[in-house]
DNA sequence: GTCATATTGACAGTGTGCTGCTAATAGGGC
DNA sequence: GCCCTATTAGCAGCACACTGTCAATATGAC
């Protein structure tokens, strides 16, 4: 039993990898028949789910880095997807929120979503994603103790660090 | 009814970055030990286990489009982890083989690996990984059919030929 | 109130992967 | 031998996510 367990695993790394790079395609596909991209989609969910946040707050819930969040929000204010609004807990830190053109954009793409996402949830019982996404977690966490353990040196001064910014999505 | 099956392929897409995430940092922490990233691991890793191979083939056995390991190869080249040798089927698209540094640096990584890949198998039962793993792929397909369902081109002129992630980005 | 610490915005730089293009080569049909 | 198509190398450009750094702001301990 000393190889086979290293080959499922290598299996699983490599799924995993297929996996991501098609729901990212799948995401661009939907996303960019109305000008979106999967990143910029995901961005307008979360506040979608959650309401208005600030750059920070949309990094954590999303699982990236706060500067890459900060990239992508910057761009799309620029293009008048977001507007910022007063946050009444911190002078600096504004609250991002849709404009109205990010919004019609969004419920676009949500609209062109769904029968994807009821075609998908045909395919896979209920009970199977659940259990996939435990494992997936699961796994993840592996992950990040063996990542921890091999040469980190220490905490990050920034960004996501190991007690784990656990990704929610809004119920 | 129910809104449920679409939370739950929401988690799953959520968990499935988040284990792409966690995968691309532990590669990255533990051949960082050794001056490679996770991406340069997993060239090396595909010609120990397939023997030289010009860059096509090592983008079709990874999965990624020819440029983006092209790209990594010329670098690797020039960094000397990597040699090019004769095809015989082809005067231009010479085949890749690691270097003496490559190979050594390869076998560090790998030996840097093996307890956590045992601990990986420790974790998770075999059943479980080969399960999870099919699920995976799958799941994969099926977002593959949604992409190439919204708004795609026919085939590329270029690209990964048979099951690989295509169209990105449609201005 | 004052000060140490944490958070945030902003900018720069890097790595990985994608698309698009052109020119050179291989291989098969004629 | 000659042409047509597929494959290949090589280059340029874009998207996304990461790290690092510094100054400005909040927050909490005292």
């Amino acid at each position: 039993m000393s190889s086979k367990p290293d080959l499922a695993i290598n299996d699983v790394i490599s799924a995993a990898y297929r996996l991501h790079a098609e729901i990212v395609g799948a995401g661009d596909a939907v996303a960019g028949q109305f000008g979106l991209s999967a990143a910029r989609w995901q961005v307008l969910g979360t506040i979608a789910r959650g309401g208005a946040a600030s750059v920070p707050d949309l990094a954590r819930v999303i699982g990236n880095a706060r500067q890459s969040v900060q990239r992508l929000v910057s761009e799309m204010l620029d293009e008048g997807l977001l507007i910022t609004i007063e946050n009444p807990r911190h002078r600096r830190s504004r609250l991002v929120e849709m404009s109205a053109r990010g919004r019609q954009s969004y419920e676009a793409v949500m609209t062109s979503w769904a029968p994807h996402a009821a075609s998908l949830g045909k395919k896979l019982p209920l009970a199977t994603s659940r259990a996939l996404a435990r494992d997936l977690i699961v796994l993840a966490r592996a992950f990040r103790e063996i990542a921890d353990q091999s040469g980190r040196a220490a905490e990050p001064s920034d960004g996501p660090s190991s007690s784990s910014p656990q990704v929610k999505h809004e119920p």
